[in-house]
DNA sequence: TGTCCTTGACAATACGAATTAGCACATACG
DNA sequence: CGTATGTGCTAATTCGTATTGTCAAGGACA
């Protein structure tokens, strides 16, 4: 591997010092250098194929112009989503993107890397950020995303509401027998989706007998499996409430499998909107949840916090809105 | 944020000299250090809860640590396989991973972007690789995956042999009227599919007409409209194989839109063979290309080749293998 | 007692850029 | 002619760690 070009060698083809090419290349407003310098020193680079190294600039300046994203599971599209609408937004305003993928465990282990990295700022969409030492998030640029809401500023979905949304539709296509997909882990989301779900049915008077609250991972798979459980009641549930949209298509397969006709003799929601619910067939009714507007909102505030804007707080939840399909419909005539 | 502890603080907490405290964290074999210093330098590091400074590191043994990857679209869901499992690898190995998404123009700009920050190696999955400059690839470690093998060190699948399944298992079952939904960019495991594919069809004497060949961009909206107009043909094609199984599946929509019975009336056969295969319905029909694996061996060949193992030349092409699903069955009768 | 090792630590320096202070030189002014 | 005022650049230093060479102390040995 060839040796790298430094500052010094630009220097030296131009004919100055190593500072007059770091003044002239990091483009210090305050420098004061003729001309004709100036585009000395240019050719020189330009000649030379000079790149300045980020690392002895790190070094110096203690900034890395990298951040770290940490989510649970890069596969599920929603992160993936929120992932890609991110770096976009950071690798436009010079920034690298450091992935971290954290599974179901601590974001903990990966806050240490980072940190010995130097990292400038911090995304974290991972179960359990808020419960971390917050000497980990203290000494660095954080922003939580959906996340209970505490000392860090974040951006988050109305969750609740997606909640909410959910049980209104089923509720007024005359559903009485609903049952909810729930979470198997404890992320805050899915808490607050569950929470507004709950409300929303009870401010109707319909209650979630525990037969039909059923819990799941958050992969198709277990969704199919989930739902397997519930056609099994004696009393089938008419409509389903799945907290995402990976295991309402889980739980639709399950259907299709046990030939349950979809909507007619049973309705399924999922939440999210991801791509992949307007590929199955029928289309998924779900709750769009703008993923990539969270990832990049996410960064742009990450990046104004650490270009030393004065800290912006959290702004206000992502509205969500009921996106009707294929999988719902009335409630079957009378099922007793 | 509270200032960094440096290993001067540990040395001066420890009662000796900062290069001292080097030798032991870094954990250099030569080192000549009395066990008790030792205990004593672990223990302070542990008190003030030193982590080295990596970027101080990087600069002095220009080696930072952390890979690059770059691929064309993090939300199609082979490249968040191929990226996932690079990750865990590299992760686990004790390096970061820069994640760059070039959408379908070249890698060169993130290439210069990974030289700048001294990056020990990098991934390549993207369009025109082996097209970029070589200066660029020669001063780093490269690893390319399913590109033209030149020069670097690759891994790729059998590329070819997927699309010869499929040409075979179509024909297998009686299809004479194939049709193909092939590539809009030109990316090398895509063109070896074709022409796999085409080869396979040759060899049993059946032609693909121009009109049976449309050309789509890799995502499901683009397969729906590429379907459609297959659709609209005079004389149908009895059976189509699409490049990728996003393409596949979106293909499969327009079929369902249009109420053409898939397989019986059409059959459809997709590649990659991504989870949501396995979601639609009916579920496709695919080849299986090994995605998780060839992200995790790219990442095992880089780092192997950086930790200074004489160069690996790349390992022959990953095998690939028929799914057979609920996307194909034997031809319709006679449909003329 | 003096020489030779061996051991254990440290001083000095490098890595490549950024930054601060300050030095020459030129120009302007009284 | 001597003093102020800029201008344009450089010398010196810094960032935090790694590494090389060196040096002092202590023991072994003749």
């Amino acid at each position: 591997m060839a040796p790298r070009v430094t500052a010094r060698d630009v220097a030296r083809l131009a004919g100055v010092s190593q500072p007059t090419v770091s003044l002239v290349l990091s483009k210090n407003p305050t420098a004061r250098i003729s001309a004709e310098t100036r585009a000395r020193i240019l050719q020189a680079a330009e000649e030379l194929r000079y790149s300045p190294n980020l690392v002895a600039r790190s070094l110096v300046r203690s900034r890395s112009y990298a951040l770290g994203i940490i989510v649970p599971d890069f596969r599920n599209p929603f992160f993936a989503d929120v992932v890609s609408s991110a770096e976009r937004v950071a690798s436009q305003a010079g920034y690298a993107v450091l992935l971290c993928e954290a599974g179901e465990s601590s974001p903990a282990r990966y806050l240490e890397a980072l940190h010995e990295r130097v990292i400038d700022g911090v995304i974290i969409d991972a179960v359990g950020a808020s419960e971390v030492d917050s000497e980990l998030l203290d000494r660095t640029n954080v922003v939580l995303i959906d996340q209970l809401p505490g000392r860090w500023p974040g951006v988050a979905t109305d969750a609740e509401s997606a909640g909410a949304l959910a049980a209104e539709h089923l509720i007024s296509l005359g559903h009485k027998r609903i049952a909810f997909i729930g979470p198997a882990i404890d992320a805050h989301a899915f808490r607050m989706r569950e929470r507004g779900f709950w409300k929303g049915l009870s401010a109707n008077g319909i209650s979630l007998p525990s037969e039909y609250l059923v819990r799941a991972n958050a992969t198709a798979i277990d969704g199919r499996a989930a739902m397997r459980s519930l056609l099994m009641l004696e009393s089938r549930p008419t409509a389903v409430f799945c907290v995402n949209d990976v295991i309402a298509i889980g739980a639709l397969k399950a259907c299709v499998a046990a030939k349950v006709k979809v909507p007619s003799e049973i309705s399924i929601m999922g939440c999210d909107d991801i791509e992949l619910a307007q590929l199955v067939t029928p289309e998924l009714t779900t709750i769009r949840v703008p993923a990539g507007e969270l990832g990049a909102r996410a960064a742009r505030l990450l990046i104004r916090a650490i270009e030393g804007e004065k800290e912006r707080k959290s702004s206000r939840p992502l509205p969500v809105s009921l996106v009707k399909r294929g999988t719902t419909a009335t409630a079957p005539e009378e099922s007793q």
